[in-house]
DNA sequence: CTCGAAAATGAACATTGTTCAAGAAGAATC
DNA sequence: GATTCTTCTTGAACAATGTTCATTTTCGAG
């Protein structure tokens, strides 16, 4: 038979199970946290054996790996979604999208930021690739508001501005430690970057 | 017998082994991480029984959270013990304090802010009340720099520019996605606080 | 229809947090 | 010092959960 194409019954099942089982742990993350997670129950929940989900993964870490994995891309998605017309307001955008989804999935972001590998296993390449793309988006925006500066001075600064956000934003929707209200973040944060952005010598009417 | 004062000899051991169980739950974080901590290896290390921890700490998230407790009371005495005689150098000597812990004990800090609570028991409300504390001493050099805003705003700002920090750094130290070089985290967490100050109208020579 | 490769299964195992009945140790009383 | 009572200590047994693998089932190829 042709092995190419022609994908089988069999493939297009086995497909189909995969992204139920993502699915099923991602709901249960989002919903629950990443330490109620338990191989027993996401099996149970997609009508399968135990054994399926470690042949789908490899390991545990292997799901959760996966799900982490889409979460990254999903922001980024999101992130790459804001306008580039206007730097300033792009940057404005950046800050706020990276609130709404941590808002609307902050169980997830959690799960990509805080999960640690089994024994000392390397943190994958790729989703590490992803997250710094992810971190680098600031990057653009910031070289067009500050086109006499050295580039990869640029750079840093872009990263260390997201971190920044990251880290407002990590500790605000904690519900414990509640360092700045919820319902102020959104305000403040903006007020925040456009705090840094006149320190680095841009003005919003500029 | 005398209730009030005289520590019997059984008070006395019961402190010490309470003490040593601490010590090395502490430094099996600080070197393996929190995930590599196991109440076998602690009683066994500890030269007791697991149920003597149990006896000790109520359950394994009593141990974590006692060690956690005394991660943010050495953080709060060393961010404590910065110069308050400038403000502005005050600011600098905070960020770079907590870098410097961060540095130091980068697994107990994560311990203290990755931390779940198993099911849904809530956090602990006194190291909650600590770490806020300590998330507010860049408030007093803030409020000496801006006599004029808004008491209640400088609050807000001051915890904003401390997660900021906190974000920076905690990403900057994670060995998996670099957001800044960690060999140039001081002098660019020096050069974010200049800037952010400097949005706010601050500027060094003043 | 038969055969063989691939996948699915779930019982069994390994690790690890937790409990608790029984015993040991220490303090109080005489 | 003996007795009794309280408290602490112990570790075997249990429970929850990640992991393995021999067996069975499935499904496409010839």
């Amino acid at each position: 038979m042709n092995i190419v194409q022609e994908e089988s019954r069999r493939d297009r099942k086995k497909l189909q199970r995969r992204t139920l089982l993502i699915e099923i742990a991602r709901r249960s993350i989002a919903t629950k946290g990443l330490r109620s997670l338990k191989v027993r129950d996401v099996a149970e929940a997609a009508g399968c054996s135990i054994g399926s989900v470690y042949n789908e993964f490899g390991d545990f870490d292997g799901l959760i790996l996966t799900v982490n994995r889409e979460t990254v891309q999903a922001l980024t998605t999101r992130l790459k979604a804001v306008p580039t017309d206007d730097p300033l307001r792009q940057l404005h955008g950046l800050a706020d999208a990276y609130l709404g989804f941590a808002s609307e999935h902050a169980n997830l972001l959690r799960s990509l930021f805080e999960h640690r590998m089994e024994d000392d296993r390397p943190f994958p390449e790729d989703i590490l690739a992803m997250v710094m793309e992810a971190f680098a988006l600031m990057h653009a925006p910031l070289v067009r508001l500050l086109p006499d500066r050295d580039p990869s001075d640029v750079a840093l600064l872009s990263r260390m501005m997201f971190s920044a956000v990251h880290g407002i934003i990590s500790l605000g929707l904690e519900e414990r430690m509640v360092a700045v209200p919820p319902e102020q973040l959104r305000e403040r944060l903006a007020q925040f970057v456009d705090t840094h952005l006149a320190g680095l010598g841009i003005t919003r009417s500029a």
